[in-house]
DNA sequence: TATTTTACTGTATATAATTACAGTATATGT
DNA sequence: ACATATACTGTAATTATATACAGTAAAATA
């Protein structure tokens, strides 16, 4: 957060310190006066600078509507995946989620599709708590990567190689090989249903 | 102090919301935009009643001025339920949580025990975000209390009376009848695994 | 040196927002 | 049966709030 004036500073810490303890953002009155300022435009004028130095976004014509840009990017909620892109493109991004409540650290969340591992308890709409990592231990939940196709699944490795496991009996075994193009992008930490 | 009407949880719903993807609470015009309601005084007058009921507090004259509860004082998270006690007496509340990621209200979370319910998805050890209610739909997940015990179950109701559903085929249902000492804690609205 | 940015005061105004009051109607509790 | 709670519509007044405009002055930047 370099670039910005120690006044700047101040505005941007009393917009945290409101958001902290009230549970919303500062009027530019309210900020005028704890900062001691006599002119209301004081702090609209530093809010300006705020949102032009991109630290702040204003909601405009909207009482109290000041959100953090660090508040705005949280954790992304991977929806479904395009084949082939990147799984944290822009464009697989659902939304955003605010609040991390599994005591793991979260890399993103990913809204599971389908019924493939429903034995494990994780069903079609979960969300799953991904932590980024190239490696897996065997028997952990990974979200892997085969050819163009982005899958939840248990990882198992033995002699004889690499295979990815349903948790369910309608789903089979996938046995990866040489000419597979497979990569691990993570492992599932915790999860979150929004519905039941 | 609980039991919200079917209206004020839609009310307080558009509260937390707004408060998830605004980042501040809503003033009673958005409250009325959302619900369609005609009159802003329809919010003002659920705002009191959330007021009254003690599960949101004003802040007179500010703009925005809406609180949770529950943000103010923690989810509690109840762990084992002592047999008789009141759900959430102090000695079943194992820790508070601090952030809710269910969009919907939650009185407590509730530390599941046991396989019960696998075939919901519901794992033991699994943290359930519960509802306080007195009655639920029929197919609704219920916190019910049977005598002494406390039980997550699926709530059926037919012509034969209250069924409470285990799914899982090494369970039995139960048949409540008239010696029974029944009643309904609440209602099950997500699930949180903070181990996979 | 000229120009822009920072950092304000002070005034003003349109609109955003809270909140009281007056009703109507149905439901629920006592 | 009667009081109270729920669930609104509709009007209106006061206050809260955002935000533009007109300045002043010092500091940073080109």
């Amino acid at each position: 957060m370099l670039n910005l004036t120690a006044q700047q500073i101040k505005v941007f810490d009393v917009i945290k310190e409101s958001l902290q303890s009230n549970g919303y953002p500062p009027t530019r009155a309210e900020i005028a006066k704890i900062l001691d300022f006599k002119s209301v435009n004081a702090a609209e004028s530093h809010i300006k600078a705020l949102v032009k130095k991109g630290v702040i976004r204003k909601v405009p014509g909207s009482s109290r509507g000041i959100k953090l840009v660090e508040e705005i990017s949280g954790i992304p909620l991977i929806g479904s995946v395009a084949a082939g892109s990147p799984i944290m493109a822009f464009e697989n991004v659902e939304k955003n989620i605010h609040s991390n409540p599994l005591n793991k650290s979260v890399d993103f969340f990913l809204r599971v599709q389908g019924e493939s591992m429903i034995d494990a308890g994780i069903l079609n709409n979960d969300l799953v708590g991904v932590r980024k990592t190239k490696n897996a231990e065997n028997g952990e939940i990974v979200v892997a990567r085969l050819d163009d196709e982005v899958t939840l699944k248990r990882f198992k490795k033995d002699s004889s190689g690499i295979r990815l496991l349903a948790e369910n009996e309608s789903f089979s075994d996938i046995k990866i090989d040489e000419t597979s193009n497979f990569s691990i992008e993570g492992k599932a930490v915790g999860i979150i249903r929004e519905a039941l």
